[in-house]
DNA sequence: AGCAAAATTTGATCCAGATCACAGAAATGT
DNA sequence: ACATTTCTGTGATCTGGATCAAATTTTGCT
C-alpha cells in the first residue's frame, strides 16, 4: 500500500476520518489503511433523511462531521427525538446484527460527512479485527445505559437539568460569567427530545432564568450561570 | 476432557445450561465443554438482590432458570422496572466493557439459577470465540431497539396493549376462549414497569375487561379474548 | 374450610403538563 | 436596514393520570 501522500487524496481523508472514530481507536495504522479501502464516504446537506424508519439498513454508518437526529413520529405527527448523533457516533447496527428494521428516522441537522461500511465488508473487517467488536459492544452498552437512566428520571425538572448539563458538556465553552452553550436543537427540538410540549419547556427555562441559573442569548445559545444548581434533583446514578 | 457421563455431574449441568443460552448458540460441543469450565453456577432464592445499583459488576451473569427484574428507585422510593429477564438473558455487561457502574438493581422474582462468567475468564473466552461477541452485539442491539420503541409510544393505552401482547407472546398459552397468560408481575409490578400508578393500570384493565377484550382470572392470570383488538393503537414499528 | 393479611378495585379530588390562542422576538433573505 | 417568515414566550383553560381514602377481592396460612 502506498504511503501517505501529504494532500487530500482519498486515502488520507479516510485515515483522517477513521482516526477520530472510537470504534477504530484500537487499531494500528496499517490496519486502518486496510479498512479504509472498504469505507464509502458520502456527504449530505442539512435536512437530508439519511435513513427512514422501517427501512432495512445494509451498512453501518459512522459520522465523520456534522450532527444528526434519530427520531420517531407518533400517529398524530408528534416527533420524539431518540438520539442526537455527533462525530464518532454510528448507527445502522440494527440491520447488520439482527434482521431488524430501523426503528427511527435519521435526519441531518447540519451538513454532514458520513462513512458507510457495507454489510459484507463490515463482516470481513470484524473477522480480521475482533477488537472492533468489543468497541461496538462498549458503545452499545453505553447507549443502553443512557436510555436506562432516562427511565428512572420521572421528574421533569431533573430531566431538563440533566439535558442542560449534557449539552453543556458536549457543546459548552467556559467563559467569564458562565458556560456558553451553542444549542444543537431549537426549543421545539429540545422539547421533542424530552418528550414534552414546547410551551412547557419555555416555561421551565423561563423559571430557570428568573432563578438566575441560566440566561438565554437569542434562540441558539444559553449561558449557564450556576452549573452547580443543575446538579441537584437528578436521579441516582 | 472427559466425555459426557450421563448423569448430573457438574459438566453435564453446565452443558445443559449453556445450550439454551443464545449467546453461546453458535458454538460446537467441544467449545462449549471448554467454556463450561469457566462458568460459576449459583442459585438464589426468590427476592434476592443479585446486583445493587451503583455496584461495579465483575462478571457477566446469564440466566439459566427463573425470572428477574431490573429496576431503579426514584428519590421518593417509587420503583421503575427497566427490564424483565428470563432464561437465556444476561446482564452485567456494563461493568465489563465500560468501567460503568450498574445503573439498576437486579432482583430475583422467582428462585433462580444463574451462571456467572468472571471478567478475566470472559475476556479469554471472547478472544478464542469471536462469534460470541457478535451474539452479544445482536442481543444488545435488540435490547436497544426495544427501549427505543418505548419512546415513540407516548400513548398510554397503546403501551398497555403492547405490554399485554408481549406477555401474551412470552407467557401465554392458547386455549379455547382465548390466550391464558400467567403474569410475571403483580398489578403493582406491571404499573411500575409501565411507569404509571397502580390505580391507573387497574382502571385501564377494567376498561379493557368491560370492552370484552380481556378477562382477569384472579390476580395472576389474564385471559386475552380479543388479541386482535390489542394490535391497533400501537406506534409504528 | 375459614381467617388474617395482602393485593386490587373503585370513587373523589387534585395538579402538572398539554393544548389553544395570540403577542413579541429572532432569524433570514433581499 | 427592512420586511417577512419563523420561532419563542405567556396567559387561559383543559385533561389524563396521580394521589388519597375506603371498600372489596384474592391469597396464603393453619
Amino acid at each position: 500500500m502506498a504511503e501517505s501522500c501529504g494532500h487530500d487524496c482519498q486515502l488520507c481523508l479516510d485515515k483522517l476520518c477513521m482516526q477520530k472514530i472510537p470504534v477504530f481507536s484500537s487499531l494500528a495504522r496499517p490496519d486502518l489503511e486496510q479498512i479504509a479501502l472498504y469505507i464509502v464516504h458520502r456527504d449530505y446537506p442539512k435536512g437530508s433523511i439519511i435513513m427512514a424508519a422501517g427501512a432495512r439498513a445494509d451498512s453501518i454508518t459512522i459520522i465523520n462531521t456534522g450532527k444528526l437526529k434519530a427520531c420517531r413520529y407518533a400517529e398524530d405527527g408528534k416527533e420524539q427525538i431518540v438520539y442526537l448523533f455527533t462525530e464518532g457516533d454510528f448507527f445502522g447496527e440494527h440491520g447488520l446484527f439482527n434482521d431488524q428494521v430501523t426503528p427511527y428516522h435519521v435526519e441531518a441537522l447540519t451538513d454532514v460527512k458520513l462513512c458507510h461500511l457495507y454489510r459484507s465488508d463490515f463482516q470481513a473487517v470484524l473477522q480480521d479485527h475482533p477488537d472492533i467488536a468489543l468497541q461496538i459492544i462498549a458503545a452499545l452498552s453505553r447507549r443502553l445505559a443512557s436510555l436506562e437512566k432516562v427511565f428512572g428520571n420521572q421528574d421533569l425538572d431533573a430531566r431538563i437539568n440533566q439535558l442542560l448539563l449534557e449539552f453543556s458538556d458536549k457543546y459548552g465553552r467556559s467563559q467569564a460569567g458562565g458556560i456558553f452553550v451553542r444549542l444543537p436543537l431549537s426549543r421545539e427540538g429540545i422539547a421533542n427530545y424530552l418528550g414534552i410540549a414546547r410551551e412547557t419547556l419555555s416555561r421551565k427555562l423561563s423559571q430557570l432564568e428568573s432563578d438566575g441559573i441560566i440566561k438565554s442569548i437569542g434562540n441558539k445559545t444559553i449561558q449557564i450561570r450556576k452549573p452547580d444548581a443543575l446538579l441537584h434533583n437528578s436521579a441516582p446514578e
